[in-house]
DNA sequence: GGCCAGGCCTTTG
DNA sequence: CAAAGGCATGGC
């Protein structure tokens, strides 16, 4: 089994990158992680320093988890106080992962108003009824279906996958790509304002939405997406206050990404990461 | 068996 | 412009 050899010089966490919630469709299996990524079934686990992996080649799995990017480097520059000096600590090594922009502005769209385990499932269902099927040592997975092959569909057979009322989001999505070969390109070349604007042309993407679309695939590492869970962190430990206690309204949105901009800095969206980690974490204890 | 979930869209005040 | 209601579904 080849590996990739990490360091205090580049500090990398398996479970934590995978199992932070910026991912869906991975799973641990006695004592590996399993995972579909593009059309390769990857199998990981990590032995300390050594990164041990299958179904990909490393460069492949090195572009995947960005380990070329400096990460102490970037904590050092989030690392602003002992609130989110104690959410790194506890979560080190976590990485953003380079997700595909098309997987994943489909998974994000099914992520509102739904927990983590429901977008799996809603993913895995569209995998399985609609993408091809990768076999592998670890069993037969599919792969995550392109624009094409949800645009041929009808709204009834993405209901079908559990989709609720997010199935028309997700075929006006593949049908607009569908329409517009190299949207990524150019999404990827603008500014993060104009690429969230562009985004926000999705039905269904809103700024939540949008803003874990260009942390997640397009590395606009600025992005500072605001859930429920970061809006409570934020409103304990940064900005008291606020309205009810119900949603996110635009103009809390704003505030609360646009201080965690000028407070972290160019990677607010790295600290987004960490306090949303942590936040889980506390969670399940 | 409620409650809540990595919200967004539409309508109303 | 801000605030509230509706929304499909499943896990816990």
């Amino acid at each position: 089994m080849p590996a990739i050899t990490l360091s205090a010089a580049r500090p990398f966490d398996l479970d934590c990158t995978l199992d932070c919630g910026q991912l869906f469709r991975w799973q641990r299996r006695d004592g590996a992680w399993v995972g579909v990524v593009g059309d390769a079934v990857i199998a990981a686990r990590q032995e300390g320093p050594a990164l041990l992996f299958e179904g990909a080649d490393e460069r492949r799995i090195e572009r995947y988890f960005q380990l070329d990017l400096d990460l102490p480097a970037i904590l050092a520059s989030i690392d602003r106080d002992p609130f989110i000096h104690a959410a790194i600590a506890r979560h080190r090594g976590l990485r953003l992962v380079r997700q595909d922009p098309w997987e994943c502005l489909v998974s994000y769209i099914c992520a509102q108003n739904a927990s983590i385990p429901f977008i799996r499932c809603m993913i895995e269902n569209m995998a399985r009824c609609f993408g091809a099927p990768l076999p592998s040592p670890w069993g037969t997975h599919h792969a995550f279906p392109g624009p094409e092959a949800l645009a041929s569909r009808e709204l009834f057979d993405l209901r079908q996958c559990s989709l609720g009322y997010r199935a028309g989001y997700v075929l006006d999505a593949a049908r607009r790509v569908c329409g517009d070969p190299g949207w990524v390109e150019r999404v990827g070349a603008l500014s993060f304002e104009e690429a969230r604007a562009e985004l926000m042309a999705f039905r269904g993407v809103g700024r939540k939405v949008a803003d874990c679309i260009l942390l997640f695939a397009f590395q606009k590492f600025e992005s500072f997406p605001v859930d429920v869970w970061i809006r409570r962190v934020m409103r304990e430990h940064y900005l008291p206050g606020g309205g009810p206690d119900r949603g996110v309204s635009c103009r809390e949105y704003d505030a609360i990404a646009g201080f965690a901009r000028d407070y972290f800095g160019e990677y607010a969206g790295y600290a987004q990461e960490y306090l949303f980690a942590d936040a889980r974490a506390a969670r399940k204890k």
